[in-house]
DNA sequence: CTGAAAGCGCTTACAG
DNA sequence: CTGAAAGCGCTTACAG
């Protein structure tokens, strides 16, 4: 003989049978809306569980009917505010779809984030967008995906064939920046920031093909490499200009690189759009209220997270489609620095 | 008759058990590290699994535990990197606790907010931090509270009686702020940005004590509200310097108010620092890096994530203890902004 | 239209 | 030291 009402223990759809005067059964029908059940009856069984405080127990749900209502995701490196923002569309599209997120942060470190993952797959997230850490083993992907849980990358292309993705075109946004910089009259153009190994390759291509396209030789000293931060860029724009490569304009790997090698600028005396021609890569918020405001490419950094949201939906209600892609178009935007 | 091993199913202790020859409840308690089986069972136990892929259930293991291994973290405004290094702490102290994070977004929408909690409560979240959003009914909170979920609140004391609590001593950290200026030689200073009925209100009256203890009149058209975000910064600089308030340096809201007013003094052909003091409040990464580096009141943001982080492991722990609060003591930062 | 019963994958006394 | 059994809070055929 139990008697719930007395003790402080939460109330379960048994409680609210009792209160409501019919079987457990029907609770559970009513809570999900079916329309089997006269709507008396259900209004009767909503007043109790409200009456009663109940809440129900989606772990209980999810386990019986083998489903989920989770959805995990993990990030890289949240100080980015690139992230953030992926993250912002993420989340509001995925609360949208009727999940809640599971979030990690990996710090691009592979095993923190392998434990991560493990966490996710043992509290059944119904799917998981990753960012991977900079080291992952492709073959940690493949197995990830092969397991059985729905995986869609995002941003970095490990392995692209066969994986659910939505990134960016790298190279053809590097293009148009340096194309930008050409069009300006510079021809001493340097390439900030990112490291060897990662998509630094990708970007770096776009800057060589648009100096190539213009007849510019490509001159090794003006790209200086420096981890994708602001302090990287900080340290890289000098370098660059206390180096030999009488440089006058720079294209960033990416905006918070930028930030940095502005404050740098500002550091020397420089302005940027007068003195130096500065242009990022990304597009976060902070680049239209930078000192001056940022000349970048735009890559939608929001939307990004919305179509990673969708293309893992889709996989979700249709496991066994192909794998599919969506590569921000990216887009100049002219301001201040450049 | 099941036949597991064909059909594609996911492994679950059952199966485990019958590859290596023991009962399911030996298995249990080998996945739970017991002491109570011998090595040699156990090693062959967690070959079985590992042989299976076996993924150890934590949904079904804590619904009939009755616990949980997941905290829900709702956060009022990622477009803010405060908040994001604040969830950066909050994510890495639960982490390492052994928890997974359930975070939420309400983007400042109240609404938003309550569908979040309440999906946390269903997912049966073991504890809960949270930012109120702007216009959450304080009677929210306490019910929220009262109803046995372990809750702390951060940045924003609503309620802070009865709440455990991780915040600020914003009037302090402008009082520095302000002092600051001062001690500077200035006389007409600016407060930009807030909004009234927000903290603002705290931050204002640490900025009168200052100009009081100066014998400086209060003006009250040298503060100028905006909402907190970097645009908000830069129309309530050009506000301010197309006023009558004659200023020559402000003390902002936060760091991204400042960023903004940092990019309106930009535009207007003024430099942080020499023709215009500036500071900020937060010391968000973004800080060290700005143009020209902000001077600005340190509170710890990553640090402040921790705490509140502990708060509630705390509280879980012993659910009866007396409300607790971390009080980040602010500290001034003097770079090259003001 | 509603109820009794089985089962999701675990844990945990309780026997032996 | 290990196994059989009950139960966490739901859902879902299946009867009636």
């Amino acid at each position: 003989m139990r008697n719930d009402e007395a003790a402080g223990r939460t109330p379960t759809i048994l409680d609210v049978a009792a209160f409501a005067q019919v079987s457990k059964s029907t609770v559970s029908l009513v809570l999900q809306g079916s329309t089997r059940i006269p709507e008396a009856t259900a209004e009767r069984v909503r007043n109790a569980a409200a009456a009663l405080g109940y809440i129900y127990n989606q772990r209980a749900a999810s386990l019986r009917r083998q489903s989920s209502t989770t959805i995990g995701v993990v990030i890289n490196d949240l100080m980015n505010p690139f992230f953030s923002e992926v993250l912002i569309g993420l989340e509001s599209a995925l609360v949208e779809a009727g999940y809640t997120v599971l979030m990690g942060h990996s710090q691009e470190d592979p095993r923190r984030q392998e434990r991560l993952l493990q966490s996710m797959r043992e509290l059944h997230a119904g799917g998981i967008v990753l960012c991977p850490a900079i080291g992952t083993p492709p073959e940690n992907l493949a197995r990830l995906r092969d397991s059985g849980t729905p995986l869609t990358l995002i941003v970095r292309a490990h392995d692209r064939a066969g994986h659910d993705f939505a990134g960016v075109a790298n190279a053809q946004g590097v293009f148009l920046a340096t194309q930008h910089l050409i069009g300006a009259g510079h021809r001493r153009i340097g390439f900030l920031g990112g490291l060897p190994g990662t998509m630094q390759v990708d970007r770096v291509s776009g800057y060589r093909q648009a100096l190539a396209e213009a007849g510019i030789a490509f001159d090794p000293v003006l790209v200086v490499s420096a981890p994708p931060h602001r302090a990287g860029g900080y340290g890289a724009l000098h370098a660059l200009l206390d180096g030999e490569g009488a440089a006058t304009a720079a294209v960033c790997y990416n905006d918070i690189t930028a930030f940095g090698a502005l404050s740098a600028l500002g550091a020397r005396g420089l302005r940027a759009g007068a003195d130096f021609a500065l242009v990022g890569f990304d597009n976060v918020l902070d680049a239209a209220h930078s000192n001056p405001p940022l000349t970048t490419v735009d890559i939608r950094p929001v939307e990004l997270g919305l179509r990673a949201a969708e293309l893992l939906l889709q996989r979700i209600a249709e496991p066994g489609r192909p794998a599919q892609a969506y590569e921000a178009t990216p887009q100049l935007v002219v301001r201040g620095s450049g």
